[in-house]
RNA sequence: GCCCCCAUCGUCUAGAGGCCUAGGACAACACCCUUUCACGGUGUAGACAGGGAUUCGAAUUCCCUUGGGGGUACCA
């Protein structure tokens, strides 16, 4: 058997959407687990819209989500180029052959003509299709129209009768009556290809076994076929996914939020926990653990088992997964990824240890990275922290709890343990249980009272971890400062 | 207009004729845990779009309707 090869063949006018990188993911699935290659090909045949600045977006982004490709622009391979606009060369001879062949012809209708036919069967409540006004023209004609200065498009006969149709991997049987496609274009009065065209002839060189994408690429498949038997080559196998959609059942855009994966990571999503996340729609795991990574997701996957309806694309689970991906990430690889929404803080302020305590410690209730910022206000600033309005009236400003900041003032700090966990929460404990009996204080009161002075806020990370990372002088400060 | 695809809780899904009184996850709600916020745990509520047909039996097969999506370019 043939190795299987597959590919993502991404054009470079934009970052690299989600949906984008949903198909790459279940193509590099399927070579993954069937031991077979995944190739990347930039398809910047549209000059104009297309960006080299994109092109390295997309390089990123698949990368950052751990889809590696085995062949593609940056890496070479044996069957290259793979970015398209290099090879511009090698259509024309193939669409000259299909018109030896007489599977395809010259067009000399203008724009306008088409435009107009098009009117026509609108008008009419014709489906639209081109007519094949040029199909039968003379040599005659065409050396008359080519002496006027029009240059000819290029396009496919389609046969018209009959149907056409493939076992699609996802979908199954999918066939169309052929007299509902009309002759489209292979090749533009310009001399590139179109689309259609480019991508057989690539992915017929490129040896390309498997073809898995949206939807909407339904409709191309069978005049991409076409292509396939008139040029006698072996046709791959066609897999459709459906669509990702946003809230609103419309096509997810800038309106509904982040679409780039750039852009998600820039809010603070994971690319582990975005890549987990894309996966689950359209994918379910026979195990029923739904937390997984690309490898292990790999393993488990089944093309003939995704799903093939469309999904919607809804915030709730993704910003969940990403909680969970913060809370078992590595903390030395989380500080890393973090430090980019710390950048308001002066870093220089902590050693690399306490830096890590803290990530350590105040990354529980995080769901987006971002989070972080407003978290950790308070270990920053040494001797000085910002109290919050409220904090200040409903809490520091009450007669119990200047009661316990000046008993800790006068009578414990300086007995405190702020290097040793243990011993510190015991300490703390004694305080609880003290102000308790004596004068009989809720334990969570004086905790605030505490807590409140130290770090400006009635809520946050554990408290014995925090007075550890600020240390003796920071917190007795903070509390002097805290007394009226 | 024409062609094509799709249809289970709000969302992602399990379900390949009897294992279904339809399972799980997220979200919601309640309770528990707790020095705060959380995390976590336990529980509650919540769906087979509608109508026919086939069958002893249908979420599962077939047909129609409805709804949603896609395509209909010398864009990719």
């Amino acid at each position: 058997m043939n190795k299987i090869r597959v590919r993502i063949a991404p054009s470079p006018s934009g970052n690299l959407h989600i949906g984008t990188a949903r198909t790459a993911l279940f193509n590099y699935l399927f070579a993954k687990k069937h031991n077979g290659d995944f190739i990347l090909r930039i398809e910047d045949t549209d000059l104009e819209r297309s960006n080299e600045a994109y092109t390295q977006n997309i390089y990123d982004s698949l990368k950052a989500l751990g889809l590696n490709w085995n062949e593609g622009p940056d890496v070479g391979g044996d069957y290259g180029p793979y970015q398209q606009s290099e090879r511009f060369d090698i259509y024309p001879k193939y669409a000259q052959k299909l018109i030896d062949e007489g599977y395809a012809y010259e067009c000399f209708c203008t724009q306008e003509e088409l435009d107009k036919e098009k009117e026509e069967s609108i008008k009419n409540k014709k489906p639209h299709k081109y007519s094949g006004k040029c199909r039968n023209l003379s040599e005659e004609e065409k050396n008359e129209l080519k002496a006027k200065g029009i240059k000819p498009s290029i396009r496919f006969k389609v046969p018209q009768e009959g149907e056409i149709g493939f076992e699609d991997l996802v979908k199954g049987e999918l066939k169309v009556n052929l007299d509902t496609i009309g002759d489209f274009v292979i090749m533009k009065s310009n001399g590139t290809p179109t689309y259609n065209f480019a991508v057989v002839i690539d992915d017929m060189e490129m040896k390309i076994s498997h073809i898995i994408r949206g939807e909407d690429h339904i409709s191309n498949t069978y005049k991409q076929i076409l292509i396939y038997k008139a040029l006698k080559a072996q046709i791959p196998k066609f897999g459709h996914l459906g669509m990702i959609l946003a809230p609103d059942r419309s096509k997810l855009s800038k309106r509904h939020g982040a679409t780039a994966v750039s852009e998600f990571v820039e809010k603070g999503y994971l690319t582990d926990a975005l890549i987990n996340f894309v996966a689950l729609l359209g994918w379910s795991p026979t195990d029923g653990n739904e937390i997984k990574n690309v490898d292990e997701i790999a393993q488990d996957f089944r093309i003939s088992e995704v799903s093939s309806s469309n999904s919607i694309f809804e915030y709730d689970k993704l910003n969940w997964m990403n909680g969970q991906y913060i809370k078992k990430m590595e903390i030395p690889k989380l500080v890393e990824k973090i430090k980019p929404f710390l950048s308001k803080y002066n870093l220089s302020e902590l050693t690399q240890q306490q830096l890590e305590k803290m990530v350590e410690i105040t990354r529980e209730p995080l769901t987006l990275l971002s989070d972080i910022t407003d978290e950790v206000n308070y270990f920053f600033g040494g001797k000085n922290v910002e109290i919050e309005e409220n904090v200040k009236n409903d809490v520091l400003n009450m007669e119990v709890s200047q009661k316990v900041l000046k008993d800790i003032l006068d009578n414990r700090i300086d007995n405190w343990h702020f290097d040793d966990e243990e011993k510190l929460h015991d300490e703390l404990a004694d305080l609880r249980t003290y102000f308790k009996e004596k004068e009989g204080i809720k334990p969570k009161q004086t905790m605030w009272a505490l807590r409140a002075a130290v770090t400006g806020k009635t809520h946050g990370a554990d408290l014995v971890a925090v007075l550890g990372i600020l240390g003796y002088d920071n917190v007795k400060a903070r509390i002097k400062s805290a007394i009226n």
